[in-house]
DNA sequence: CGCGGTCGTTGATCTGGGTCAAGGTGGCGC
DNA sequence: GCGCCACCTTGACCCAGATCAACGACCGCG
C-alpha cells in the first residue's frame, strides 16, 4: 500500500502487492498491455511504484539516466531549458506514457508532475532483462517510439510554421482527440470538454509562445464562439470542424 | 549493376549482386551493422536498391507506407507541408539513415533527394520477417528511434525558443559534429569545413525562418569572422567554441 | 472576512524577423 | 562567350507576437 505523505516530492512504495499490474487501470493504455496475465508478476516484481507531488520533478535533464518510467496516474510536463531560463515543453505525459526512451547515459529532458503523478519505475538493467525475455515488449516500444516521432514531427511543423492562432487550435484539437472516445455520433456542434492540468505558462512553453499571446488568442477564440472557457482548467470546444480547419492551416 | 539513367526520378536496380551488403560502404553507419557477415545475404535478398535523382521524391506525406528505406549514398530532405504551401523540413537524411519508422498506414512526411540518393528499399512484410529473425536488428531500430526522439526534442527547443542567430549557430555546430571525426587536436581556431547539399530555402524551412533571414544571419556571422563562406554549398567554421556558445544560448 | 500570492487577462508599445523589392552571382547549355 | 535561370544577398518597410505594465479573479490561510 502506497504511503501518501504530503510535502515530500517523491514517495516510494515499498510494500507491494505482487499483482499490482494485474489490476492496474493504466495497463490498457500502456506498453504493459502486450504482457500476458501469466507474466504480469514478473513485470510487477521488476517495477517500483512512486508518487510524485505537483511541482516536483522525477527526471532531470542532464541527470544520470538510470531509470525508465511508466505513468499510471496523473500528468507530467516534459521540458528542456536554455541556460537563461527559456523553456520548451516538449510534451505532456499522461496515463500510459512510457518515459526515458533516450538510450544515452543522461536524460535529454526534465519531467515534472502537474498533478499528483503515479509512475512505475524500472531500472535500466531490469528493463533490458524484460526486453530480452518479452520480444513483444520490445516491438511495442519500437511502435511507441515511432509514434512519438510522428508526433514530434507534427510539433516541429507547428513550432516552425504555424501562427499563434493555428497553434492554439492544434493544441485544443489534439486534446479533444485524446479524450476517451464517446460512442455517440460526432456532430459539428458537439460539445467537447477538455481538461487542462497545465497552466497557461506551460501551454505557452509547449507552443513556443508567451503567456500573454496564449491568453489573448484563447479570448479571441471565445469571442468568436469557437470555444467556451468555464474556468482556467477547462475548455469546451464548440465548433470542432472550424477549429480543426484553423489547426491545419486551412483558414 | 545499377543502371544510371538520367532524367528519370527513380531507377530500380534489378540485377543485384547477392553480396551487395557485404561491401556496402554505408554499413558501418547504418542499422545493418548489427547483422553478421554470414547473415548479410538474407538482408541483401530482402532489399532492392534504388537511385533517386535530385529534386525527386521517394516518400510522399500521406501516401501508403509500404516500404522502409536505408540511405546508402547522398542526402535527402524530410519535410511536412501545410495546405497553403508552408513547409517544415524535419530533418536531413544522410548515409546510414533509416527511414519510414512510422508504423501507421501512411507516411507522416515526404522525402526528396538533394543530391543523387541511393537507398535500399524493404517492404513492410520483409522488414517484419527480418525483425523476427534478427532481434538485434529490432534492438538497433529502437536505439535509432530513441536517438531520433532526442534530436527531435532538441529541434523543438530550437524552433520554439531560439533566436535566428542561435538557430543558425546550432545548425552549423550540428553539421560540424557529424563530420567524420578528424583525429587531430581540436583547438578553438580549428578550421572546420561543412558541406551543405541543401539550398538556403531548405535551411530556412528546417530552422523555421525565411531565406532572407538565413542569408542575413550568415552574412553577419561572416562579418564577425566566426565563419567563412567560400561558396554557397560550403561553410567554414572559424570559431567553434564561440559559435557553440551562441548555439546553446550562452550569448 | 481580509490579506497575500499565484495565475490569468487586457492594453500600450516595441522589435525580431517577415515581406516586398531590387540587384548580384555563378553554373550550364548553346 | 554569352545569355538564361535559379539561387543568393541586401535594403526598406511592416507586422505578429513579444515585452512592459496594470489590474482582476480565485484560493488558501490566519
Amino acid at each position: 500500500m502506497t504511503a501518501m505523505i504530503r510535502g515530500r516530492p517523491l514517495i516510494i512504495d515499498t510494500h507491494r502487492d505482487p499483482n499490482v499490474c494485474l489490476h492496474c487501470q493504466a495497463r490498457p493504455f500502456s506498453v504493459c498491455s502486450v504482457i500476458d496475465d501469466a507474466d504480469l508478476q514478473r513485470l510487477g516484481a521488476a517495477a517500483v511504484t512512486m508518487t510524485v507531488q505537483p511541482g516536483h520533478s522525477f527526471i532531470q535533464e542532464g541527470g544520470q539516466a538510470e531509470h525508465f518510467f511508466n505513468v499510471t496516474a496523473g500528468t507530467a510536463k516534459l521540458y528542456k531549458l536554455l541556460p537563461d531560463g527559456r523553456r520548451q515543453v516538449t510534451g505532456f505525459a499522461g496515463v500510459g506514457y512510457f518515459l526515458g526512451l533516450a538510450v544515452s547515459a543522461s536524460y535529454a529532458f526534465s519531467a515534472e508532475a502537474l498533478e499528483p503523478v503515479q509512475v512505475c519505475r524500472f531500472s535500466r538493467a531490469k528493463l533490458r532483462e524484460l526486453l530480452d525475455d518479452f520480444p513483444a515488449l520490445e516491438k511495442k516500444l519500437l511502435e511507441v517510439a515511432s509514434h512519438e516521432l510522428v508526433v514530434a514531427q507534427e510539433q516541429m511543423l507547428l513550432l516552425g510554421r504555424k501562427t499563434a492562432r493555428e497553434r492554439l487550435a492544434s493544441f485544443l484539437i489534439a486534446r479533444v482527440k485524446m479524450l476517451p472516445h464517446c460512442m455517440g455520433q460526432q456532430t459539428v456542434a458537439t460539445k467537447e470538454r477538455i481538461d487542462l492540468p497545465m497552466t497557461r505558462m506551460d501551454i505557452a512553453d509547449y507552443l513556443g509562445l508567451t503567456i500573454e499571446t496564449v491568453s489573448r488568442t484563447l479570448s479571441r477564440l471565445r469571442a468568436e464562439k469557437l470555444i467556451e472557457i468555464p474556468n482556467n482548467s477547462e475548455i469546451v470546444v464548440l465548433k470542432h470542424t472550424a477549429l480543426d480547419n484553423i489547426a491545419t492551416g486551412m483558414t
